[in-house]
DNA sequence: GTCAATGCAAAAACTTTGCAACATT
DNA sequence: AATGTTGCAAAGTTTTTGCATTGAC
């Protein structure tokens, strides 16, 4: 994988944020350095960074996918209303011998997991709390 | 919501498999039994199912989601090669602490969450040992 | 110089939606 | 009878891809 200026690019801006952008955040982000960027190479390259273990690309918030600068292991909570994403600072050591019971169980070669809680976040339920009255 | 014969079949369906489809392959499915559904249709009665707790929208494999037939809380290994995605059997408890943990640090308020381990399923990790010869 | 990577634009893939007809309650 | 739901098709959104050109090594 060769270093260009786009890829060292969108790498950095991703680090900047833990907002978990999905593809074309990071393409608006990004287009204020390399205006020329297009968005099929950020989609190339979020790819190919994922596959490389340099970011995350985390599941489903409504269609589309989102990334995570961080490409260690760290948990997340989704608000199911808004869709937003955020870190947790959770120990991830209380599952790592859940990956070795999984490997034997399944005959998967397991290499990592992703745990996520879902749950409504402080603003939106601040919003639930108007409709309600 | 009505009881339709299209969202009790889509229901019946997902039920009967573990195969954790895409929305297309639940109108496959179903169109054995309703030959004139639409997929419209069958995308908004996954969403509705979802909504009300009858299934589970799984994240990405690739771009497509994936519906789980079974509600009750219970993990998943997705396979990095193929996409597949397997049951497990793991208990639910060891968890439940941690829901509480998050939604005091997150301010969340926490109604679940969801586990993924990822791995190579027994099938592909032949498929490699066959290519590295 | 070689070949991976890019920009552009077109195409593909996936999902949502408007609307008239229909079915459930 | 009222209204949620469907089928159909069109439109919308998100992602991928072909190809000539460019840039990293």
């Amino acid at each position: 994988m060769r270093t260009t200026r786009q890829r060292q690019v969108i790498l950095e801006e991703l680090r900047k944020v833990t907002s978990h952008p999905t593809a074309d955040e990071v393409y608006e982000m990004v287009r204020k350095r390399l205006p020329h960027i297009s968005l099929g190479t950020v989609y190339r390259n979020l790819e190919l960074l994922s596959a490389a273990g340099e970011i995350q690309t985390l599941g489903l918030a409504g269609t589309q996918k989102r990334f995570d600068g961080n490409p260690a292991n760290h948990y997340h909570a989704r608000c199911l209303k808004c869709g937003r994403v955020i870190d947790l600072d959770l120990p991830v050591k209380a599952l790592n011998g859940l990956e070795d019971a999984v490997a034997e169980t399944s005959g998967f070669k397991v290499v990592g997991h992703r745990l996520k809680f879902l749950g409504l976040c402080p603003r939106c339920q601040k919003e639930e709390q108007k409709q309600d009255r």
